[in-house]
DNA sequence: AGTCGATTGGACCGTACGGTCCAGGAAGCT
DNA sequence: AGCTTCCTGGACCGTACGGTCCAATCGACT
């Protein structure tokens, strides 16, 4: 929400690179591994424009890059999401999946791993992060429900228990590209996944 | 490594608490937001001892932990864990995992978490935990071989890659098991990965 | 009993880090 | 131009936290 209300372009320009070059220290440090004086250094600004732009400091930060994360992991698995009706959509959306985190700086999901970070020091916002994966959750369970409805699905299948299937796959596989240092992980376990999907075709 | 050499009874007692009690803090509130104060409190006992059974301070006592909570992890596995050669076992291991999970006082993989967040802040400490974690793989991949090797598997099935598929789903759903606060992410994951399993099967 | 190392308590220290404050520009508005 | 609001720099502060130190006590062994 607010997002640039209350600044002038000049502002909300800065705003947005400190959120992006924060979202990349996070990233590659976790949110309790990058300080302040990290995100002030690496993007040449002050701690009075941190505290300026996000009045309650590094929780306001680590929602913002939140969002950024979410939009931008979104973005990177579209057209396909939108459209999941299909099984070509299905390996289109695998392949931009694959073709996203391969071409990151790092390994590992900001997402997930921020997730997984927050809810054990601040659970407020680590629901904001669990708040955008159900979103994200939402795209699988909309295609699956309407291939059910489409006959692509059987009819006693479960795009609930599905869509958590992909969803854990791709969580764990990117979890496990993070402590493995290769992609194969996440190739193997979307792999399954979708075998597991088509699985519950008729 | 070391375990009770150099110690007395009582003082391999002592540290056998302080690891138990500080493995639970960490489970619940993440490495870096488990302070010695908090182990110190929890165990009831000083800093001195802290530091006089883990002379490296946090860094020692991050990776007994690590080692307590992989043993404890993988005992809750057995015997299916060490007998994954035919479908049966494949369903008693499921179970056991998620009875295992299911009866923790807290959600997620102690192993996984830590190797995530460890990653950015400490990667000499989240190599010893990925090396956990590529020893819990090696008994999965040991059955899936001799499975192979059995015939109940396809010859061209490829026991790495369903390796990786099965521990992604397993990490996956435990994450997830930690931000929907719920064991039916886990389940679904689990049961998925089987599923795809069994698409390898002649 | 006496000795010596293992064990324990707890005061203390240095610093890293999140956060505050204020003063000095830019930049928009009339 | 003059006023107001936004933006920026950076010194400063309080404290939480990892880690050190030393003295007191316990306990095993001779």
């Amino acid at each position: 929400m607010s997002s640039t209300a209350k600044f002038t372009v000049k502002g909300a320009l800065t705003r947005a690179r400190i959120v992006e070059a924060a979202a990349d220290l996070v990233l590659a440090r976790g949110v309790g591994g990058t300080t302040l004086d990290d995100i002030r250094a690496g993007t040449g600004t002050s701690k009075s424009q941190l505290f300026h732009y996000f009045p309650a400091g590094k929780r306001d930060l680590v929602a913002a890059i939140a969002s950024f994360q979410t939009e931008r992991v979104l973005q990177a698995q579209r057209p396909f999401l939108d459209t999941l009706d299909t099984w070509e959509a299905w390996e289109g959306w695998r392949d931009a999946v694959l073709a996203h985190y391969g071409s990151q700086p790092h390994w590992g999901c900001p997402i997930g791993a921020m997730a997984s970070e927050l809810i054990g020091s601040d659970p407020e916002r680590a629901a904001e992060v669990a708040a955008h994966m159900a979103r994200w959750c939402g795209y699988l369970r909309a295609g699956l429900t309407r291939m059910r409805a489409a006959g692509l699905l059987r009819a006693d299948a479960d795009p609930e228990a599905l869509t958590l299937a992909v969803f854990a796959a791709l969580q764990g596989g990117l979890l496990l590209t993070q402590t493995m240092q290769s992609i194969e992980p996440l190739r193997a376990a979307l792999d399954a996944a979708l075998t597991a999907l088509r699985a519950s075709a008729p």
